[in-house]
RNA sequence: UGGGGUAUCGCCAAGUGGUAAGGCAACGGAUUCUGAUUCCGUCAUCCGCAGGUUCGAAUCCUGCUACCCUAGCCA
């Protein structure tokens, strides 16, 4: 069944047998920055949509223009692509057709479709004209084929420097599509190719190459986004034009994804990384793919995410509540609890002995019983949340305040007797009682708490760093996009003893506070560092 | 409209002439040794607007309106 207008479009094709049985994809990048999560709905859609129809899907590197691109970000492109779980049938580079391309171009040239131009870059752009004027014909539109032939031969030769000439498609300077007013197909750039070396100087360009490239790997479906749909009917005449696929592929647009607090523009996103705004290109509050892993996020929870979101041609803008949503949905069921407490405040058990101890079992993740339990230490001085406490508890509180009695996760009952306060105000300590018939898994039903909260030994606390994180962009009163100006916040904490063993990358749910991951440069058994993945969501203000 | 697109709940999004799926968010309520999870319930008489065709339209026709893309020797 098909689930999105893409998937109509290639049942259509394969009921006609347009294409036989076949479905190819490709996702293309240009090597030339990280990849988003915008890219993730574009590899997912290419990906699964030829997994879906049994076809293939291809990797392939844009690499037209080599003063734009760099091998650096070839493997990060990779990395991504494996990251989020996709196989390429091939991987393969633009760069490789040059030859075919190169004869492609003669073809034009022989068919009186293409010529060599020596107007200026200034005088192409008066030339072509304006959305609502027509254009004018170049005045080296009429040169023969011989003199194109030879021209073009003299460009490919090195014999003319950057920007002297150019080689246009001859289509329609008065078209209402200024994406057939002769467009240039390839130009002149004494630049090194980090494929090819020297071995060209002239390039195609984007329009006159993807097509080619789509028609030599067979491809039947070129999925891209919106801003093509202009030039759709110029990779249609390419290829009619060139002539040597019967069957050739068909673009196909739409929507990219836009997120809300997010920054999705490349050019921003690099302002970032050099201004110092974030630490680099896989700072956990980037939308990078490397961001995003290194955040914690699962490549489970931003595939379903990509498939929740559907695929249309609005411009559209996804609440990234979503995304947050699919992340705890898919962390729920495969991540243990931990207790770690922020902001923290001692509990002195005043009935219990000092010098004892004791262990509980606390399960690793309460839904899923077959991940079991692990043991943590009880005694009588204890850290619990600074949000756990309250002197003077609102209405509907129920949590720990002077008289009330809540339950330790995993432990006893306690009551607060009393508490101390700080020369500041702050709280130093909190007494309190505990009850020993309470104890867990003792079956007690004497009485019912109404909050249970969570603590950590402190003769065995484990020091670690928290690190919170929020949004890069907020939107302000106007409804305008701004920068957020605090969007990292770090916090000590104490972990269980257990904490120490965690290894970098590895997630777990710190009771009541959300989902975090062992940072994958910061972390050590000595200087635990813990990213915040996502929070949970609570109902309590 | 120069041309090309898009308009369905706060945010995504199905629907392709037979009388508005689903997800997120939100809001009730139940259960809970995480105010999490789970669970149950509520949430578009209406599909950008105005006409028309039809027994019947979000879906067809006409006319408007709003927003997006487009004048790189970038992709």
């Amino acid at each position: 069944m098909a689930d999105n207008f893409i998937h109509d479009i290639i049942e259509k094709d394969l009921e006609s047998k347009k294409y036989g049985e076949k479905v190819c994809t490709r996702f293309p990048p240009e090597p030339n920055g990280y990849l988003h999560i915008g890219h993730a709905k574009s590899i997912c859609l290419n990906f699964s949509t030829a997994a879906k129809y049994g076809g293939k899907c291809n990797l392939r590197y844009d690499d037209t223009n080599p003063v734009k691109e760099d091998v650096e970000y070839v493997d990060s492109i990779e990395e991504d692509v494996k990251w989020l779980g996709f196989q390429w049938d091939k991987r393969l580079w633009a760069s490789d057709y040059f030859d075919q391309m190169y004869e492609a171009a003669v073809e034009l040239i022989k068919k009186g479709k293409a010529f060599v131009c020596d107007l200026s870059g200034e005088q192409i752009k008066e030339y072509r004209g304006t959305l609502k004027e027509p254009g004018k014909e170049s005045p080296y539109r009429n040169r023969s084929v011989e003199e194109n032939l030879k021209l073009f031969e003299e460009m490919k030769e090195g014999k003319y420097g950057d920007g002297e000439k150019v080689l246009r498609a001859k289509i329609d300077m008065s078209s209402p599509n200024i994406n057939m007013r002769d467009p240039i197909i390839y130009r002149i750039a004494h630049a090194p190719h980090h494929n090819t070396g020297d071995k060209w100087c002239i390039y195609p360009m984007y329009d006159f190459a993807h097509p080619i490239e789509d028609a030599i790997e067979g491809i039947t479906h070129s999925i891209c986004t919106l801003e093509f749909e202009d030039h759709r009917p110029l990779y249609d005449w390419v290829l009619k034009e060139v002539g040597w696929w019967p069957e050739p592929p068909q673009q196909i647009e739409f929507a990219r994804l836009n997120l809300t607090n997010t920054v999705m523009s490349k050019r921003y996103l690099k302002a970032m990384v050099e201004d110092g705004t974030v630490e680099g290109w896989d700072d956990p509050r980037m939308p990078t793919i490397a961001g995003i892993r290194r955040r914690g996020y699962t490549p489970e929870a931003v595939r379903t995410f990509c498939e929740t979101i559907g695929v249309a041609k609005s411009n559209s803008t996804v609440d990234i509540a979503q995304l947050e949503h699919c992340v705890r949905e898919d962390l729920k069921g495969k991540v243990e609890s931990r207790n770690v407490i922020f902001n923290p405040v001692k509990v002195i058990i005043t009935n219990y002995p000092e010098g004892q101890s004791e262990l509980c079992d606390i399960d690793n993740n309460a839904q899923v019983p077959e991940m079991g339990t692990r043991q943590v230490t009880f005694s009588r001085e204890l850290w619990i949340d600074g949000a756990d406490f309250m002197e003077e508890p609102p209405k509907k509180y129920f949590r720990l305040f002077p008289g009330n009695e809540v339950r330790l996760k995993g432990a006893y009952f306690i009551t607060c007797t009393d508490f101390v306060k700080n020369e500041d105000g702050s709280i130093k300590e909190i007494h309190c009682t505990y009850d020993p018939e309470t104890r867990s898994g003792s079956g007690f039903e004497g009485r019912k708490v109404k909050g249970t909260i969570h603590f950590v030994d402190a003769k065995n606390a484990v020091p670690v760093t928290i690190r919170q994180y929020e949004y890069l962009l907020k939107e302000d009163e106007k409804g305008e996009m701004v920068k957020n100006d605090e969007t990292i916040h770090v916090l000590k904490a104490y972990g269980e003893a257990s904490i120490k063993d965690a290894k970098p990358g590895e997630r777990f749910q710190f009771f009541r506070h959300g989902y975090f991951v062992a940072d994958s440069k910061l972390h050590t058994a000595q200087e635990p560092v813990f990213n915040e993945i996502v929070g949970l969501k609570s109902s309590w203000k």
